[in-house]
DNA sequence: TCCGTTAGTTACGTTGAGGTAATTGGTTAC
DNA sequence: GTAACCAATTACCTCAACGTAACTAACGGA
């Protein structure tokens, strides 16, 4: 019994994982689970709490992630409109690795732009 | 004393850090990280280990790591040219989420593409 | 009656990512 | 001499990502 998947490879461009790859390696996707890790949220929470983002953008990272099986959509039949974005179980195995990156480029950027001044002045 | 950065937030649009989570957030970063996880490795063995990548991009992809300080360059005097490109310390510490983000493509993909049938049948 | 509210869509334009192909440079092999 | 080798650059083109703005539906409130 293999414990890997040797049939998918990131690596090979015309495997399917690697468009997967793709779409989860990606900023507002990044963002945007790492704020639904916090829970439950409203189209237009996250639209204030992802600065910049566009609510056209915004739907389409969402409609994709909800395709894909890593966050549902709940509707309420309310007017105003009210819906809310949640993470799937599958979803939640990307919030440490994605909430890592955020983390990451926080964390490092003072040390990054210190680096970057240096090789731009070498 | 702090632990964390409060003044970098990558949610506030024009923060740097979110220009910085942008690029360790794409696919062509993540893949090569993920091999250069693996030791020094010459261009032409990256450009053949992650598959489809041109060569202008690869250069692009390496020169901008290099900039920011995850990757160092060795240039050899020989003809034809060789160089190698190594993770640094700090590039070490991106290996494990980027890694990690490789993997799940891979682990994941058969149930994603179960999980968007479903929705495109719906 | 008209306005505000929220999620979403559509049309449109701009920018940037990224591929292709041609070219460089200096050796070694033929 | 000429071809091959490797890293890199450049010009050129295409397509996807993304933002803006206008618009919709459906109800409550002034």
């Amino acid at each position: 019994m293999s414990q890997t998947m040797p049939d998918w490879n990131v690596l090979m461009a015309t495997c399917p994982s690697r468009k997967s790859l793709a779409r989860i390696a990606n900023k507002w996707t990044a963002m945007t689970v790492s704020v639904l890790g916090n829970g439950r949220t409203r189209f237009g929470d996250l639209k204030t709490q992802l600065g910049g983002i566009s609510g056209k953008v915004l739907t389409e990272t969402l409609r994709d992630l909800e395709r894909d099986g890593l966050v549902t959509r709940h509707v309420y039949a309310e007017v105003p409109p009210r819906v809310e974005y949640e993470l799937t179980e599958l979803g939640f195995t990307l919030y440490e690795p994605l909430f890592a990156l955020c983390r990451w480029a926080e964390e490092h950027i003072a040390e990054v732009l210190v680096n970057r001044e240096a090789y731009d002045a070498r």
